[in-house]
DNA sequence: ACCTGAACACCGTTCAAGT
DNA sequence: ACCTGAACACCGTTCAAGT
């Protein structure tokens, strides 16, 4: 896991690289949520004292950035499938790559909210959802608003079912969250609250990628009505 | 704007509540962002030392949850206007209201997205919304999956444009955002992203709360087009 | 009940020095 | 170029003590 050859390996080997810091970043992190991943434990995990990181790094918000980066690297594009395939699918497939990716990496949701996506591999992902959206039948103009609606849906649910666990940035796994999601919702005051209770009783019932797909859907059906013309 | 009277003031005038501390709070995130709000900076601009903060809130969590919870409290739920406006109109204004309260005091959009919303001013706003979705023609099951969305979106929207500036929780004046989003659009380079770049050139003119307005109807568009029956 | 002084176990970051 | 020891200016929180 540590100590990969770097690029010019004589005898001399090439004890470290920044891919081994971001290796050790993404373990506590997923391990220990964002309070763990902090640059003094980076660096013990490396094996090298805490001020070391900054060899490699200018400081801790360039560690995050290159973080988030390597998570949206991962997603692979190429679920969308060819272009003969409904736009709709093809976002919605996406979408749930993208959320898949996400979620195996939890502490990451946090951290995307809290930098922008402005590295290579966020501008590839843009790129994609735009060639979706201008074969979907949008013009520029259209394309970028639906564009940002999409990422804002995706990111920020993503975010929201996050911080609806009380702890920030750590995303557990689907059936913890729907019985503490339960929990929460039984302690609402129904005389007080009659509305909330009785979503309450629908939503804990819920799986959230269910959830997750429906709301997608409703805003693909908007963005579609929003279109001039033909694709269906 | 220190030492309101209290509930039970005689001679002895009762020095300090919560609400100072969520005062000076709030004033310390509007003016130098989330990380200058630290509980050690709170206590010194109440006039107190660190520790007392722990005799009115058990830890930092319970500041933050409290100060949220003023926050939504300022929504004027009024907004929405009486029930025979059509619904998509009600659920604008107050979508509008919200962003309004919200980038009135910047850091807390990232509070928001890092807690969980159960407070009774959090409850009474959801109860508002189902309302709405109910009047809208929406079944309970849909009117719970509806509310989710579109507070989903209302929040993440707001999150993803304070992280777009970089520094996460804060949110500055609308002007300087689009200034801001010009030079990150400009930074892209047309050979290898040439849809980004066009979206760019687009997008940058755009004065957000434009764009916020689109996406929140698309959203709602696709929230009517998922109802059962007749209601515009 | 309310507040303080002192301390504990942490942070991110810098600086001079070593190889 | 890469890494370390030591330090700086911070954190949130606890504890015993004072009124």
């Amino acid at each position: 896991m540590a100590a990969a050859a770097g690029p010019g390996r004589r005898g001399r080997r090439r004890s470290l690289s920044a891919e081994d810091f971001l290796d050790a970043a993404l373990a506590l992190l997923d391990a220990g949520g964002v309070d763990a991943m902090s640059v003094r434990a980076v660096a013990t995990r490396v094996g090298v004292a805490p001020n070391a990181v900054y060899t490699y790094f200018p400081d801790k918000a360039a560690v995050v950035r290159a973080l988030v980066e390597r998570v949206i690297g991962e997603v692979d594009s190429g679920v969308t499938g060819d272009r003969s395939r409904p736009w709709r699918e093809r976002v919605e497939a996406l979408a749930l790559e993208l959320r898949k990716r996400l979620t195996a990496h939890p502490g990451v949701v946090g951290l995307v909210i809290g930098a922008p996506m402005d590295g290579p591999n966020a501008l590839a992902l843009n790129e994609g959802v735009l060639e979706l959206l201008t074969d979907a039948g949008l013009g520029p103009a259209d394309a970028a608003r639906a564009h940002y609606l999409l990422m804002t849906y995706v990111f920020g649910s993503l975010a929201l079912e996050a911080a609806e666990e009380g702890r920030p940035g750590a995303l557990p796994p689907e059936e913890e969250r729907i019985e503490s999601r339960r929990r929460v919702f039984a302690a609402i005051p129904a005389d007080r609250y009659p509305r909330s209770a009785a979503v309450a009783a629908t939503m804990a019932a819920y799986v959230s990628t269910d959830q997750y797909v429906w709301g997608l859907r409703r805003v693909l059906d908007g963005i579609a009505a929003a279109r001039p013309g033909r694709h269906p």
